[in-house]
DNA sequence: TCTATTCTGTCACTAAGTGACAAGAGGTCG
DNA sequence: CGACCTCTTGTCACTTAGTGACAGAATAGA
């Protein structure tokens, strides 16, 4: 009842990440991440299609986080007065500080480890997964609308660009960021990639 | 000299697809795969980094020739008139329509093979990688800057829906589509999506 | 507490993917 | 033409990613 599956899949990727990091994804065998998460080789099979595959939880993590954050947007509240308001460091748990930090410098890594890329990607496809239902709602019509489907990915697309931006910068030239600049660019991607009239306050 | 790398990568490419079509991708395996192409096990894997990774080629191989017919797109036109006038049927050779057509049919496989969706991923994102130029030249930008970057991914990110959209409908719905149809869906998702000038005509 | 179910580890196995080396297919220069 | 160079391919042995089958531990529910 503690751990539920997903929490479990959630630490392995940890250990997967930092072995990632250190040694390289070559370096690092599925025997190594079973061992640094104290589990058998066989379960950490049936956690993960495949040794890429055991970092997706941890890039899915924020991604989902923010998600569903922005399933509590309020139909009156623009995106960028919204993002500011339910986004403050003191409600991030040292936990999901870590895992971002993490997720920054593994997607930083993209570049020199190809490999990382797929899961990445899939990762962003599940982010975009979650976004429809935002950009549903917002927009009043069905999850299954082409225009739905095609705002949340031009949206997730953004957001993805955004990741990988301040990602690079961030690690590679050692830059520095405040949150509040973070959500500024976040919400002017969103802004700037929805398709939809979804930023400002829709309806009654 | 007559066939290089990319050429033969793209055969291999084929035979994989039709097989992965033919009895999944679980059912078949690397040298199945060799087999089919004619080449010993160990040239394939030169070729590819995974077995789904073989069906990457073909992915790719749409996004590139339009990417490369965008790369011709002049200044002065909108993307309508460009994209009517550019891509006619009679341009296409046997062997592009034929990769089209499996290419949508792994497409619409998607779903039911989740391993496939990270190569079909990764050809989006070399697509992607290729609109940067085309959203660079007519926007009079370089292609490092942010908000090309941003278009270019946007726009990718339309079109891969628009791609899966008309596959999956095309495969399990049975529906035909005309080429003019598909390219004015091509064409709004690339003005719908874009998120800087490019689709109209640009100073001289 | 007994039981049904779900999860995990062990172990043997298949198949994906790599390293090392030798043989062949051009290409260039004399 | 032959000698040489380079690039690609196949062979084979090998490592490791990933699966199937089963038995034991854990957990939920009655």
């Amino acid at each position: 009842m503690t751990a539920d599956r997903e929490d479990a899949r959630l630490i392995v990727s940890r250990h997967a990440a930092k072995l990632f990091l250190e040694r390289g994804v070559a370096g690092t065998s599925g025997d190594d991440i079973a061992e640094a998460a104290g589990l058998s080789k066989r379960t950490v099979w049936r956690y993960f299609r495949s040794k890429e595959a055991c970092v997706e939880p941890l890039f899915s993590a924020s991604s989902l986080r923010f998600a569903s954050v922005l399933r509590e947007w309020p139909l009156q509240t623009s995106i960028e007065a919204y993002l500011h308001e339910a986004i403050r460091p003191l409600d991030q748990t040292p936990q999901e500080i870590a895992d971002d930090v993490l997720a920054v410098r593994l997607v930083a890594l993209l570049p020199a480890e190809p490999a990382l890329r797929t899961a990445w990607l899939m990762s962003c496809h599940v982010g975009e997964e979650q976004l429809i239902d935002v950009v549903a709602q917002r927009s009043r019509r069905l999850p299954t609308d082409f225009d739905v489907r095609l705002c949340a990915a031009a949206v997730m697309a953004a957001l993805r660009v955004v990741d990988e931006d301040v990602s690079t910068a961030a690690i590679t030239e050692s830059r520095k960021f405040e949150l509040p600049d973070i959500i500024d660019q976040m919400a002017k991607a969103i802004r700037t990639a929805s398709t939809l009239p979804i930023c400002d306050p829709v309806g009654p």
